[in-house]
Order: structure tokens, then sequence, then C-alpha cells
RNA sequence: GGUCUGGUAGUUCAGUUGGUUAGAAUACCUGCCUGUCACGCAGGGGGUCGCGGGUUCGAGUCCCGUCCAGACCGCCA
């Protein structure tokens, strides 16, 4: 037996208690008549004594020859501490150690597994499975398992049944790029990795599994971000037989049941806003309510005067930055610097102090008098000792770069609070968008979203005007979850492909299997799909998804543990009948 | 594909205007230490300044290229 109680649990009531310890040498503190060493494992840490006086001198010997990372069993007697540490749950005890046994020993670790360790992000993703044994991190690998359980556990009880799907699949020109993978059965043929299990999902519906979840792994060959890694985990929900109001209501219980039962915190109905709103509003499908600076359009208050460059624009607008009117000069450039960077990509900005006396400075004031300004202040909600900044130029353009400016404001101001949970719903989707490159409209979601039946009218006329069944969780300014309710006949489904730009047979190869299914008898449905990794994360009040990851890859999609992708040697390529071209 | 930041001891970093033998903390090793828990004290070892080229009497420092890491934009139905 190699242990009979974990480093985490003895405590006084244990004292005279005869135990058997295993785990890692956390430290060895010699002291010369005595060593102590921190005995640690998942569970906790637990301190060993070695005393000249009570301990035979072969095992006093053994035991300055620890070090860290050394793994040990010990045997010996929970005794009472003389000095007692009020910082750790087992400060109180220690134990008196009569048998030590080095079960393996470890080299020096090349950073130190604490919790504030002094490694750097490179290293500790080399090493790791020594990263691993650090607090934050394990203990974030702990919550996933505990998110993902109450996640099961919510669905099973709603009678959700999780049914696993292929990964080796089809490849398709929709959407991101796809994995692929060579096989060799099948001559110069590839499978694809999913990007989502969205086609099955959709067949088990049509197969009479009408209440489906998965916690599954998807892949997309994309450039990774912080929030973003190349293989990543969903869960994955489909149900027959519901429209969009019922799948709203299913998944913001099980929202509403996380924030409850892992944070403690109520949020009562979810707000909802349409996509239109959210733009105009806050320049972003994915607004973070937590705080508030909302856009205020003012083409209609400031293009009346001799101000061109307000005058050119298609927009401008501003908003109310709270207690900006006290920025320098100084601080206000760097501000200005910072909308201009290229990642942002304003030519540059107005701002309008509102001063504590009711009047207002501006950086135009050569233009606008103060009449003009306190319109402006008044469209912005700005309030005295505020700052307005106000952007101007084409629509879109000038949404995302104030989207930026309020994100990055609302950081520097401490708006937003990780503790502090805002969801929200956003509905109302344009079905499609204007592709530039291709010069084509693609599905803004999947091309097996449902049109709104009033707007089906306009798909010749208006194509982006078309609103869509689909609908995106936000929390915090993250999109944590989106999906729609599905085309469930073929000919509306072949009128989708027809407005995508695929002739019927293109259609018909790609996906000739779900419109064939479609003539069998498929239910309404529609689903929902969760980025489990960022949920993860948010819950956990963390930006980045990575410490929630086991063995995540690094900015260049690589397994820098592992080295991973690497290269394969000629006989497998070969084998596969592939040419490298390079 | 692009923008920005960084790369110096095992690790995290400092290194001035280009100028002597490149420093600190921590980790590591040795010794001491009668209750430590960020133990303490004394001593010690440890460097291809990412790599390649250039400018210069002289480069960690300046220039060019390149590789690696991180953040972001594009991209992510």
């Amino acid at each position: 037996m190699y242990r009979s109680h974990s480093c985490g649990e003895l405590r006084t009531s244990d004292i005279n208690k005869e135990v058997t310890l295993s785990g890692w040498v956390q430290k060895v503190r010699d002291k010369g008549f005595m060593i102590w060493v921190d005995l640690r494992d998942r569970y906790g840490i637990t301190q060993l004594i070695f005393d000249e006086e009570r301990t035979s001198s072969d095992v006093v010997e053994k035991a300055k020859t620890l070090g860290r990372e050394f793994v040990i069993q010990v045997k010996g007697t929970v005794i009472e501490r003389e000095s007692k540490n009020p910082n750790m749950p087992t400060g109180d005890i220690e134990i008196l150690v009569s048998e030590l046994n080095i079960l393996n020993e470890s080299h020096t670790p090349p950073f130190t597994i604490e919790d504030e360790t002094d490694g750097g992000e490179d290293i500790r993703m080399k090493y790791r499975y020594l990263d691993i044994r650090r607090n934050p991190v394990k203990d974030s690998l702990m919550f996933r398992h505990q998110v993902a359980m109450k996640v099961r556990n919510y669905l099973s009880e709603a009678d959700f049944i999780e049914v696993e799907t292929p990964y080796l699949i089809k490849s398709t020109p929709e959407g991101a790029r796809d994995f692929v993978v060579p096989s060799r059965m099948n001559e110069g043929q590839f499978y694809a990795l999913p990007q989502s299990p969205q086609t099955f999902k959709q067949l088990l519906m049509v197969g009479g599994m009408d209440k489906y979840f998965q916690i599954v792994k998807c892949f997309r060959d994309e450039d990774l971000r912080a929030d973003r890694q190349p293989e990543f985990t969903q869960i994955d929900c489909e149900m027959a037989f519901v429209e969009q109001e019922d799948i709203l209501n299913i998944f913001e219980g099980l929202t509403r049941h996380l924030i409850k039962d892992i944070k403690g915190q109520e949020i009562s109905d979810f707000p909802r806003m349409t996509y239109d709103e959210a733009m105009r509003t806050y320049g972003n499908d994915k607004p973070d309510i937590r705080f508030g600076m909302k856009f205020g359009e003012l083409n209609e208050v400031a293009q009346h005067k001799e101000f061109k460059v307000f005058n050119d624009a298609e927009l401008v607008v501003g908003i109310a930055v709270p207690g900006g009117a006290s920025y320098t000069r100084k601080e206000i450039d760097k501000l200005i610097d910072w909308v201009r960077r290229p990642q942002v990509g304003a030519l540059g900005m107005v701002y309008v102090k509102c001063n504590e006396d009711g009047s207002f400075k501006s950086s135009v004031d050569k233009f606008y008098d103060q009449e003009d300004l306190s319109k402006w202040a008044e469209t912005t909600g700005a309030k005295a000792g505020d700052l307005i900044c106000i952007l101007s130029g084409q629509g879109n353009k000038v949404r995302g770069q104030l989207s930026a400016l309020r994100m990055e404001l609302a950081e520097r101001l401490g708006l937003r609070n990780p503790e502090e949970f805002a969801p929200l719903w956003v509905v109302d989707f344009p079905l499609l968008e204007w592709d530039e490159d291709t010069e084509r409209y693609h599905a803004m979601h999947h091309p097996f979203t449902s049109p709104k039946p009033e707007d089906i009218p306009l798909l010749d006329s208006k194509p982006g005007d078309v609103r869509a069944n689909a609908y995106d969780l936000v929390l915090n300014g993250n999109e944590i979850g989106g999906g729609s309710i599905r085309i469930h006949d073929k000919e509306t489904q072949a009128l989708m492909f027809d407005h995508l730009g695929f002739t019927p047979e293109e259609a018909k190869e790609q996906f000739g299997f779900l419109m064939d299914a479609f003539q069998y008898g498929a239910p309404p449905h529609g689903g929902i799909a969760f980025g489990f990794d960022r949920l993860v994360a948010i819950l956990g009040g963390q930006e980045t998804i990575r410490d929630f990851i086991a063995f995540p890859k690094n900015n260049n999609g690589r397994d820098v543990m592992i080295d991973a992708p690497a290269n394969i040697d000629q006989g497998q390529l070969k084998e596969l009948h592939i040419q490298l071209d390079l």
C-alpha cells in the first residue's frame, strides 16, 4: 500500500495515528538537528519531520539526500506540531517519520513548482507535466472537470442523451479551414476533422434522438488567440420539435444553473438584444454589458458646421468615458495614438471634456459652440467630469474602432470585473454576409440556419437584410454559445445552397446525405453549441483558456512539449501516396 | 499575410551615450544552525548576451537578415 491518507487530510483528530503517505517533495528545510520536508500531492501539503533524537540515524541520513520533486513514501506517526502554522489546513500536525522510501529521484525542475512560479509561459509549456503540479493549473483542470460534470448532470436530468459522432469526416469548403487526414486505404483521398458535429447532430434529429448533447472536440485550422485553440471543446446540443424560444429557455436555464452553482450568483431573465441594436449601441455583436459607455450617434448634431471631417463621414459616433475630463493633454494624446495604431485603424479622435462647472472644452472648439457640445453630451449620456471620445468615418469600420476603444477604456477603468457575470442573448442575426474577397454572400452562421419566414421574400432583392433564426449567448463580452433553428426541408435547404452560390451538383456532392435525410421525415429542429474552454475560463475569472486545457498549443499551433507538428518519414508518406512539394 | 513587444546565469530580470573582468534576485552545491514553514547565516559554482552578417579601434548595446515566444489585426460558416 503506497498510502493510507492523502497529503491534505490529516488534522489534530488524527494525532497518534500511524500513517503512510506518498507524494512529491515540495521543499526541504534542513535545520541540522531537524529536517522538515513538505510533502505534496493533489490534495495538499503535509509536513514531515526527521529529528536526530526521535528518528533513526539512517533515515535522517537518507532524508538529507532528498531534493525537490523526489517522489517518496513515508511511514510515521501523526503528532501535534510544537509551532503551528495557521496558514495551511494541515498546519497543526506533522508526521514523525519512521520509514523513508525514495520511490523516484528527480532532477531539479527548471522552474519553481509554486503558485507564483518564476517560470515563463514558454518553459512552463515545454514542461507542462511539471506545470500541472502547480496549484493554479491543477485547480483549473479540476474546475473544468466540475463544470463538465454539472453540464452533463443538468442535461442528462433534462432527458438529453450524449451521443458520440465521428472525428473522421468529409471536408467542406464552407467556413473555417479543415484539418485533413490522408486515407491509406483510399488512395489520394482525405478525411477532415470536424469543425463541429453540425450535420451529424441534425441527422440524429432525423434519427429521432430528439434531445442530444455531446461534450466534444472540434478542430479548425485557423490562427490562434488567447481564447482560441485549433482543437477545442464544445458543449454541442440539438433538439427536435422546438422553436427558438424553447432553445433560449433551456440553455438560459443551464447557464443560470452554472453561474448559481459555481459562483453563487442569481441571475434573473437574461436580457435580449437584436444584432442590429448590439451593433448600433455597442459596435459589436458580443457586447460586454457589465458597464455602460453606450454609443451616441452624433450625425444630426455634428454635421451642420464647417468641420469637413465630420461632414464627409457616414457615421459620427461617440462614447462618454466616466471621469475622463481629468485626463491630461498627454494622456488624451496617448489615447489618440492608441486608436491610430494599425490594429484599431482610426485616423484620429475628437474629444470633449465635460467640465465640472458645466462648460465644455473640445478639440474642435474652432467649429462648434457650447450649445453644440451640450447636445453631444446629451446624446452620449456624458455627465460633468466625463470625457466624450468621438470617431467618424465609414459606419461599420467606425463602430468596430469605437468598440475596441470602449473595451480598452473599460479595462483601464477596471469596469471589467471578472467576478461579475452579465449574460445576454443576441438574436436576429443576418442570415447572409457579403464577402469582399470572393464577392459573394456566405452564411453568417452556417448554411443550415433557417431564415425568418417573413424575410424569405427578401432573399432575391436584398439578401443582406434577411434575418436568421440565429442567436448567440454572450457573457461578459465573450461569445460563449451560438446556434439556430435549422432548415428541415429539402426545398428550403436547396434554396439556401443556391443563394450561397452552390450549383445543385455541388450541393448534392457535399451535402447530398443531409438533403436525402430531409426526405425521410425530418422533424423541425434547432440547437446551440457552447465553447466549453471559454465558458470554463470565464467562470474561472480568466481571459485566457490555456490553463484550463491540460496540454494546449502555442501561438503557432505547436505543442512545444512533444514538438508537434513534425515531419513524417518517407515510408509513411509513400504508404499514403503523398509527395511533398516544399 | 500584417502590426507591436520581448529573447542576457537553471529561472525571472537589470544592464546608462557603443568602452575595464556582464550584474541582482531566486534556484543549485558545501558548511553551520535545538521548531522551521518565503527558515536564517557564511562560502561557492554557474554566461555561445537566440542565431547569422554588417558598421566600428571596440557591439549585450547601433544596422540588416533570420529563428523563437507572447499580444493583437486579418482569419475563425
